[in-house]
DNA sequence: CAAGCTTACTTGTATATACAAGATATCTGT
DNA sequence: ACAGATATCTTGTATATACAAGTAAGCTTG
């Protein structure tokens, strides 16, 4: 019947009047009741308004107090980590993958905390290089928990990423990762085909799943061939 | 009465069975009269939880075809970049800055296109170094758009950081980001007291406000000094 | 056989209603 | 003056109902 939906038409009311700095942040907006009036709806049709627009996190609601211009706070925006094999085959190129190593080793110290296993015990470890057109561009160091990947060191990792086979058999409930400017050790050199010392990007990242730790990676990256981009866009409406 | 509400029991149901790979991806789920049956509640609290879901990136709905558990793709994962003031003060550092350069320039080329303005016409231009217990942490060479943000030179960058300033005046609506590892110029070794030669860690960054683009930045520090840090859960519930 | 109609199922929008529960100001009795 | 009850606002949960609109299967008809 009408073209928009009526409870989108009072989301983009609100959200035109915040954008105009008619409301500003900690104040009042009308409630479900006064809306409802005001557009001749029933008050469900309103509070669905109120309702999305909470949960995008432009308003904040108390039960007994009303509903607010939510605070924009410190504004910190995200950047995206996406999987490389897309972002190469995104700009076109030739995505291959070249597995240097998959084995079961003992875990030292450091990664047998880091992983959250008993240190000594056995741990996989894999090392693949990450090539864009024949030209290495990522070398990625994984050691993972086997007991939430048992057939880990099964796989084929030319047709399914470390990635991907991991979030199929433990699926990731949380991820954390830091970005670090580096200078490559010698190894890292020669699994990229390093000749002249140049600055990388290393990527930790540490996952986990419901069960406890998966695993945890270094990603490695020439700083002239490779970088992380980002793109956010604020408030959908 | 209930402790926790109908439609929250039904969302945990639908999790409990995605979790237990009893319901894996792209499968259908129930439908809003199946759970209401299940439940005995009415369509509407069945639906809710399932909209709830969706809006959450667990399931995927249709019209007139079904509810299906979402296939969790690439699984990008994100990284959150914050103020660095925040981020000195949360790690109980002292935080302070320097500004070492507070003008008005003729944009060439490559900055003009970046901001989107004429060629040999003015901008604002700042660099600031953050300082962590009055030791350079970062610097921060900005190129402002004076039309977004005409006082941007009679600011204390003491008080309000760049990024908090610009927030202020032109509501960001959109931000891009680049994360690269570099060797440092002479220039920025010396604005952050850098002797020996160390890789950085370099982010740029161009914002939008619904007006156009209102500044690029970037943003340089010690890659000993600095990483950036990441942390996202998945699946909230 | 094939094009089009019907039917049954799905999700999407909208309403009217009821009661629960949190917050706040006002009124009331001591 | 103060404590407690009350009234009245708010949001939160839940139901029953109605119709719209997208999808797919089966059935009808030429």
């Amino acid at each position: 019947m009408t073209q928009t939906p009526k409870f989108a038409l009072i989301k983009q009311h609100i959200i035109d009047n915040i954008q105009a700095a008619k409301w500003v942040e900690n104040q009042r907006v009308p409630s479900e009741n006064e809306l409802a009036e005001q557009f001749s709806v029933s008050r469900m049709t309103a509070r669905r308004a109120l309702s999305e627009l909470t949960e995008a996190g432009i308003l904040t609601r108390s039960q007994g107090l009303g509903t607010f211009v939510a605070s924009l706070k410190s504004q910190s925006s995200l950047l995206e980590i996406k999987n490389i094999a897309d972002e190469v085959q995104a700009r076109n190129g030739v995505y291959s993958c070249s597995v240097l190593s998959l084995e079961s080793i003992s875990a030292v110290a450091p990664i047998a905390i880091a992983l959250g296993v008993e240190i000594n015990s056995q741990v996989y470890r894999s090392v693949l290089v990450h090539n864009e057109n024949e030209q290495p561009l990522q070398v990625e160091e994984r050691f993972v928990n086997p007991a939430l990947a048992i057939h880990y060191l099964q796989q084929d990792f030319n047709h399914i990423t470390p990635h991907e086979y991991l979030s199929q058999v433990a699926p990731l409930t949380e991820a954390r990762h830091t970005v670090e400017a580096i200078m490559p050790s010698n190894e890292v050199c020669q699994w990229l085909s390093l000749y002249n010392e140049e600055p990388c990007l290393q990527v930790i990242r540490r996952t986990w799943s419901s069960e406890g730790i998966v695993s945890f990676a270094r990603l490695i990256s020439p700083g002239s061939k490779y970088r992380l981009g980002g793109h956010l866009t604020f408030k959908r409406h």
